[in-house]
DNA sequence: GGAAAAATGTGTATCGGTCTACGGAGTTGC
DNA sequence: GCAACTCCGTAGACCGATACACATTTTTCC
């Protein structure tokens, strides 16, 4: 058995030495510099080979950058992050950066314990998916530190944000609910913590609903549970809403993982779907596609806003400055879940 | 509109200033080092109060810890993971450590250089989820940094593991199946793409599914489908082993993922679950319990997997280097997917 | 051919912490 | 009363990169 022997890391000063050059020029190499002859250029690229030499992000950071951009999110798990990842790392791949991710929980503390680890962490972007903490807290971020915020509808000049419509994503559900001929339809909202919410996507969508039903003349119709956007949640909002007299004939639950929960719930009761009850949610997640399940939806597409923000990141890194607001149009998705009321 | 006046970070001098103290003996309050009076402790930590000062990981990482835990796993939004973070962020909220995630994709290519980019970044600690790469890649990068290895099951005095107990898992799903009657009992495993798998999970699944088989004397009904542990695979996997004649009564996929793509598969051939085959899991993931899947399957408590990882690293990180093997024995959950064969 | 300009390479201060070595004050022991 | 020891605090080297200032060589242009 060997000792651990753990030797030391292979450095600038290494490589430096080996191909008989300075260690400016080692980093000028590195980093893409100017004032690099061809011959330099190879010899150095040989000698980091050679040696196996990786910079380290720590000094790195200490002086320059640390080629690192940092996600914050309140959970992993979330299939739809999962896809915001997939798009974001794609973006990324071309770059020399790398994402890191890190959870910020369901509280606004961790959230902001989280935040700072990043900010601790010299991270060089950050992109905050459906935060938490208020609107100040993170222009004061993106003062420091270029950020993108995804899934918020507020607005901001300090940092740049992309959204899903939320207006009319909930607008397709609610119209082809109405269209199938339902009038007693029940929405499921999340209520937040913290703070005025009216920014937040919740929000939106639970106007929205209120909007439509009024817009068609069913004003005395609307019946909301706030409850939460989980499964549990979800589970909870049905309850209330078939203990209504008459029960709804459709429930539109603000996400999919509340959906499952309806789901859950009208099978306990006995109710078949969409027989007795019609039931959609929203996101599309993969598992609303199985077909035990058969979930009427609304698709937005998550790689296509995590490879926006990782776009935007690189450019305010780069150094833009103004402010971009990206706005994704999501589209129905029509399952067994949904159809006509019985008569 | 002000200008951004993107003003100074607090650091180690302006605290020592504004306490009217060195340098040194701030870092010892902050590190809780030996040598420091009462009054010179309640004097800096007002002084770290007075000015929101908060240590830089980079500027740390470079002369002593970065008090940083690198997550090495394929992907997110994967269900199972997210119960190992919570246990693992659970576990380190009493230290001063901060858990990092990066996603290795998979193939083995990206997940090298993702876990380049957590040595580079000079985390404290490793802790690799389901590793693709090879044990001799792990036993190097443990050589320089405390690892633990999540869900393999090599064992090497360089790094510590944890694993469930896959035969444990497996035999408690091949023997309620054959209790119900089943003797045509299909498996769904993951054909990984490198090396010697033997050591990996889905081996040992497979492998304890062919021996139970063997011990009840159905050798000749052993029937594996080698796709992938994904939705596709299940699904694929399924189609493949319905083919046969006379059919398989029962399918036991490799994981709950699988088992959603099998559940898929049976729902559009017209058969019925359980009545025309049963099938059975293991992650026993979220979506298995809900009452339209209802899947038979295998709980590992991903949450106590992902405080021992925690605890693991820790201890390492202090100086441990003896190796610690930490398995997980599973329990079956029994639902509606499995019955007794229609005789 | 010589001055100006451009290209290339090097020396070294610097980032923000940690940690070792050391100095001075206070205590203990005989 | 003096040596030995403990306790507390400070000075300054150091980690591994970057980037600025500058020296030297090469090229360009009349």
């Amino acid at each position: 058995m060997v000792a651990p022997a753990r030797r030391r890391r292979v450095t600038i000063s290494d490589v430096a030495k080996h191909a008989g050059v300075s260690k400016a020029a080692v980093s000028k190499v590195i980093r893409n510099d100017y004032g690099v002859s061809d011959a330099m250029r190879e010899r150095v690229k040989r000698a980091i080979d050679e040696l196996g030499y990786r910079p380290q992000a720590a000094a790195r950071a200490l002086r320059g950058r640390a080629f690192t951009i940092g996600v914050l999110m309140r959970h992993i798990g979330i299939p739809f992050y999962a896809e915001i990842m997939t798009g974001l790392v794609d973006q990324l791949t071309e770059s020399d950066y790398q994402a890191i991710m890190i959870q910020g929980g369901t509280r606004d503390q961790t959230e902001k314990r989280a935040l700072d680890a990043l900010i601790d962490r010299q991270v060089d972007g950050i992109l905050m998916i459906a935060p938490l903490v208020g609107r100040t807290q993170i222009e004061q971020v993106a003062r420091e530190i270029p950020t993108v915020v995804l899934g918020r509808h507020d607005r901001s000049p300090a940092y740049d944000s992309i959204v899903d419509d939320d207006r009319v994503g909930s607008e397709l559900v609610m119209d082809h609910l109405i269209a199938l001929g339902h009038r007693r339809i029940g929405h499921i909202t999340f209520q937040q913590e913290h703070g005025r919410a009216a920014d937040q996507m919740p929000r939106i969508r639970a106007e929205t609903y209120e909007r439509v039903m009024r817009d068609h003349g069913l004003a005395g119709e609307i019946a909301v549970a706030a409850t939460s956007y989980s499964e549990e949640g979800g589970y909870d909002g049905a309850l209330e809403l078939l203990s209504r007299s008459p029960r709804p004939t459709a429930i539109f639950a603000g996400s999919d993982q509340a959906a499952l929960g309806v789901l859950a719930a009208l099978h306990e009761a006995g109710l078949s779907v969409p027989g007795d009850v019609s039931a959609a949610g929203y996101d599309n997640t993969r598992v609303a596609a199985h077909p035990n399940i058969a979930l009427t939806t609304v698709n937005q597409d998550g790689v296509v806003m995590g490879s926006a923000a990782g776009r935007l990141l690189l450019e305010r890194i780069e150094g833009r400055t103004s402010a971009v607001h990206f706005s994704v149009i999501p589209s129905l998705v029509v399952r067994g879940s949904t159809a006509s009321p019985r008569s």
